[in-house]
DNA sequence: TCTCGTAACTTTATCGTTGACTTTGGCCTC
DNA sequence: GAGGCCAAAGTCAACGATAAAGTTACGAGA
């Protein structure tokens, strides 16, 4: 069986707190004895077992991430970085993926309650915040990554949605489109930011959006993605006016988009300018290389690794603390109108 | 504070163990008793603390899983079903990625150890087998995803390489390709799997790989993905014979290949069809639609995680077993040379 | 009436580690 | 040479839960 404290002191004849001392650099200890504790911990492979450490410390040196989908590449790589960031300082993460089913979500959080990690760090894809009020009750820290809820005064790291709506809107209308539309996300922070940002830019060029010009995507898991998309397009297509740019809600809602406009017969970026948002990585490869806004997510990822460290450390809790990250226009040939790049 | 076992007897005015006991459905508790504690535990939401339980049981109902990459669809697919399956017995998993590089991965490696996981789940990056016997010693059930090591006898969960080759390359010939190349992966049992398996279907067509038609993804990390493609492509079109199918490694590398292919100014699949693997979530999306081989990556995770939940519930551990699941061939247009789908 | 069995609890010891106090012995100082 | 001080240990009691063994009280059977 894997090596205790109790069998080191055992063979050099020391006490099991000598020996604990020596793990935890305490200074009253010998130099000699630190030594022959510390070959006999290297021959042996001694591991401390962190169940017992808990126990007593009441901290568990583990993070619990939730993330709505795992296969979804913005979350994989906030996942990826959060679990770069904190292994590093010895912390390891539990991830889940919640499937974007706010009911999953909360066993899911349950699950990390019990096992008492030090900080919970939650995509969240509840519409109430009665879940957070359950995690506050148990005293557990948490931190809300890309998707917020309107007055909750909580740790927040994500990305600066209005200044992705402007970013992508601004971009189409320098590229001469006059008839900017938006297929938006479901009713939560994000899709609601990107609305306001794209029609914060639309109205610093004096203009609104032209009726029918700004679609929902089903709210069902399965009208989130391309197929939404598509059906959302085919919807803008026969609006009274027809588009000559689109901003889309995120990437997957853009592909579908772009199979619905190239089914029609029409062209990318000639007849519609296309952009999407999450940057994806494989945007280069596309029918129609998609414009994108990148939404920094290994920053996000980055920053909320070290809040959660920092909160992790922290004595007593600290005041919560919202970080924005901005975006970033990646324009590809989707929304290029001139070669030029301009 | 999180309420104890202690609190609630107190509350009650019974002893610890009562608590415990109702906690755990032991038969020796009063029905009236039961109910009394079961009513207190709802009422202050009582979690068991889990270390407490793990230090005495000796169990920590956690799992851990080490993948190269958890951008890669492929493994955030499989983190994705183990973390489903095994979340609903009641167990947690740790994910942690190793960026494909093997000092990393035995840090994770000795990170879930010191946590005591119960069982340890590796798609591993290593080229010795060293590691795996340190995991022994300390006597920790483990399982291999995806790659194994020739000789070893472990449990293992994977594709059917050797079934990915003759696959790919008899839909390539049989889509009338008669010079059929082949980019290959590094020196590990997935890329020599696939290699065999490409053999083996020239064979049983009386072919052998024309001379510089198997060419070597490079190994650095940098040369495994779409640039590696796009090289291995290059000197491929350089060949004494010019291929007129291509059956690449994995998709990413595909990508490459195809760019290479249509900046060269050829067509797919008129001059050579091209067949991936992995098929990745976006592949009907690209330029030209890939075909590829779907290695059942949901099916492959589920398997894992019902193995591993049955190795950390048994009593004593039993024979390594391996399970290797079939995979399946998806035809797109990069390589449909017969409309008819033929 | 006495023993025995059993249902329903309680006591005690234990898991591996740590924090807060002792203890021990040697050296220095006045 | 007594007292104090310091370095380098050691003792004891947690932490929260569980397993095993012990204690009641009560009713049944001979």
């Amino acid at each position: 069986m894997a090596a205790r404290l109790k069998d080191i002191a055992n063979d050099l004849g020391l006490s099991v707190v000598t020996v604990s001392k020596v793990l935890r650099d305490h200074p009253d200890i010998g130099a000699e004895t630190r030594k022959r504790v510390l070959k006999r911990m290297r021959e042996v492979n001694y591991q401390p077992n962190l169940a017992a450490r808990s126990l007593v410390s009441g901290k568990t040196w583990t993070l619990g991430l939730v993330v709505p989908d795992l296969l979804h590449p913005f979350f994989a790589e906030i996942a990826k970085a959060i679990s770069a960031t904190t292994r590093k300082q010895g912390y390891s993460l539990f991830i889940s993926s919640s499937d974007e089913d706010p009911e999953l979500e909360v066993q899911e959080i349950k699950q990390l309650l019990a096992r008492r990690v030090d900080v919970i760090l939650v995509a969240s894809a509840q519409s109430t915040v009665e879940c957070f009020r359950m995690i506050e009750e148990q005293k557990t820290p948490y931190i809300l990554i890309d998707r917020r809820f309107g007055d909750m005064e909580t740790n927040f790291v994500g990305v600066d949605d209005e200044a992705v709506g402007m970013l992508a809107t601004s971009h189409l209308l320098e590229q001469q489109c006059r008839r900017v539309a938006h297929i938006r996300g479901p009713n939560v922070s994000t899709a609601i930011g990107r609305l306001e940002g794209y029609k914060r830019a639309l109205a610093s060029h004096h203009l609104t959006p032209l009726p029918g010009h700004v679609i929902s995507l089903g709210s069902s898991g399965d009208h989130r993605g391309e197929k939404g998309g598509y059906e959302a397009a085919k919807q803008l297509l026969a609006a009274e006016t027809r588009p000559d740019g689109l901003f889309c809600f995120n990437d997957t809602s853009a592909l579908g988009a772009m199979r619905a406009i190239l089914d029609a017969g029409l062209r990318i970026p000639e007849d519609i300018a296309v952009v999407g948002c999450g940057n994806f990585s494989y945007s280069d490869f596309l029918r129609v290389p998609l414009s994108s806004v990148d939404q920094g997510s290994e920053n996000i990822g980055r920053h909320a690794a070290d809040l959660a460290l920092r909160i992790a450390r922290a004595k007593k809790q600290s005041k919560p603390k919202a970080e924005y990250i901005a975006p970033r226009m990646v324009v590809r040939a989707s929304s290029r109108r001139f070669p030029d790049g301009r």
